[in-house]
DNA sequence: TCTTAATCGAGACGGTACGTCGCGTCTTGCA
DNA sequence: TGCAAGACGCGACGTACCGTCTCGATTAAGA
């Protein structure tokens, strides 16, 4: 009755274990002791896996970084998709706020924004894994609430959310906290809701 | 790349000709090859300079690109001080915009911005040498248009700098072009002028 | 280089096409690519059998050589046990040199002679499989040809016969030819020969 | 008075010290722990010396041993040049093979020899800074003695040569020791002197 | 006939050494 | 004193093999 049992697994297989290993040690090492310290011998030792290990399964530590990142933004920081509202909108951007000063992995994103501009590379694959995947789904909330009549920013929406997203990554980038009311000003002025 | 001819030696003051040569070559370095490519040796081979004439003045490689990043903002990017108006705010911003997506100097900025994320040392000093400075001028010249009744921002002047330069920034940071009209939304929505 | 196509499989007992494989893969390698592309990822890639078959069987490639090498030695190279006289010592030695100079099979004996001053192990099983018989059947031989009145050597059996393959293999190992004649003064110095 | 001083370094010169360190970390690794430890590494390590520091001087570990052993073998086993008798030339021969069975550096000669025979680069070398110029030292000796009515060996001075090495390197690459009075019977042999 | 056990190809794993590059420090000789 | 030149100790880079291991498939022998 089982339909097809999955049996995905064949020979030799990769170590789900060691993968962990390295993005916990990739983590640690970004938040303890900086973007400098993080060299792919250093998350081998820490993580206790050999360096080969970790060039067999990703071409760069940016894609390490990637694979976490990606990982706990959707965990921590999911889009909303079911309602459409100003008060989603500005919840998912206060949470934004809070994910890009305050948790770890929020590090982890400034982190490849930075890098980004040091290498294309970096870039490219920041926009295929993260903001591309993102920014269309906040599209489609932004969306939802101009055609629900929520709010009627002046900006077309890609811009919109760069008007918004922009000066919250942009006070992190510089060390600045984000203030009480920051964000709900944000939302006033750019998205100019007709309700709460 | 280009095997500059020997300069005169210098004998026993500091050798301006040197000076140049690094700045220039670290900036032709990082607008021809990347961030990546930006390294002491490279930066005293372009420039046909030892080694040690760099470290004897310059601490670290951020420090040089800092040099031509406040020279070159001083002079092509200056905070207007004599009028705070509406529109010389917009100017300013349009013109800051210009920068730092189409000028060779304003990917300096990116770059150091960058670099900040990754080295506490390079946001010291990133503070204390331009982002300090200069978002001193720009509230001298917010106030200056609050006092005189040209804006009426929500946020707090600070505050509302940064939700007018974040969002320019970071579609920048994010290789997004700024599009025409941008800039005047963003005064619009933030500064809520009371004339044109 | 060739890509044999696939053996069938064994099932429960050794396999000896496999066996086959190392040890032609082996070889080839060896005479194609030298000593230093004899690694044993290689000779598994060129045999087309797993790492593990080659580890099962041999406990270093150095057996894998020395396998090939007692093969082709008493097929090619046999001492001769019937008659002790100065002609079939000298009828072997000459067999030796060529064997030694432009015998493929030669070139592993070389290669072992190599290896085996790198690594003692090397050095014992060497002794242990190839130059202890080997020797043994020589002094057979020699003995022989003495008390038959043959030949009448001023040194005993052992240094005489290292005065005679001495010579050969140096100059094998040193990449000269054995020159018209060389065997056949070599004998004629060392061994003394009343006849032939 | 000094007739042009020689001056030879100028600006940044090479390190005697590092050299010397180098050359005995390596002479040192080969006799306590053998070829298989004699890695760049391990040479680096136990000379205290950057792995950069050795490439850049030596192309490859082969050309380290090159150096000792050209500089130990011109040291302690000098070519005898003066007379060129039968006597000498036993001299030579027994210290010859002093050195190669009971001297570190002759454990050198044995290495470089074996590693010859694995890498054909080092074959090359091996003639042109070892082999070549002793066995023109080595003729001029026997080709002397010969013209001196010393000796009238059966075989050309270069065969004759060998015919005398060979048999010592052979003992010495299979571990044999050089039994008393072999040096003696071998020249007796192959080079049939015509007095004591 | 049906386990059972050994062998096979495949290849991931923790390691070590490779040869290269850039770091920041240093020393030398010239100007 | 500043400078060009460049050697030095250091440490990370990305690659190749090492020898061990585990997997699922294959096949012969014994229950």
């Amino acid at each position: 009755m089982s339909p097809t049992p999955p049996r995905p697994r064949s020979g030799n297989r990769r170590d789900e274990a060691a993968r962990d290993a390295v993005l916990h040690a990739a983590d640690d090492l970004l938040a303890e002791k900086g973007f400098g310290a993080l060299t792919i011998e250093a998350i081998a030792r820490e993580a206790g896996v050999a360096k080969q290990t970790i060039y067999r399964w990703w071409p760069s530590k940016v894609e390490i970084l990637l694979d976490t990142l990606v990982e706990d933004a959707e965990r921590q920081l999911p889009v909303p998709t079911d309602k459409a509202t100003a008060a989603s909108i500005r919840t998912y951007l206060r949470k934004f706020a809070r994910f890009v000063t305050h948790d770890a992995a929020g590090k982890v994103l400034l982190a490849l924004l930075a890098e980004a501009q040091h290498d294309p590379e970096t870039a490219t694959r920041m926009h295929q894994r993260y903001l591309g995947p993102r920014r269309r789904q906040e599209l489609e909330l932004l969306k939802g609430a101009i055609d629900a009549g929520e709010i009627a920013p002046r900006l077309g929406p890609d811009a919109a959310m760069d008007a918004l997203i922009g000066p919250i990554v942009y006070r992190a980038l510089t060390g600045a906290s984000i203030p009480r009311g920051f964000v709900d000003a944000l939302v006033e002025d750019v998205l100019r809701p007709r309700t709460g």
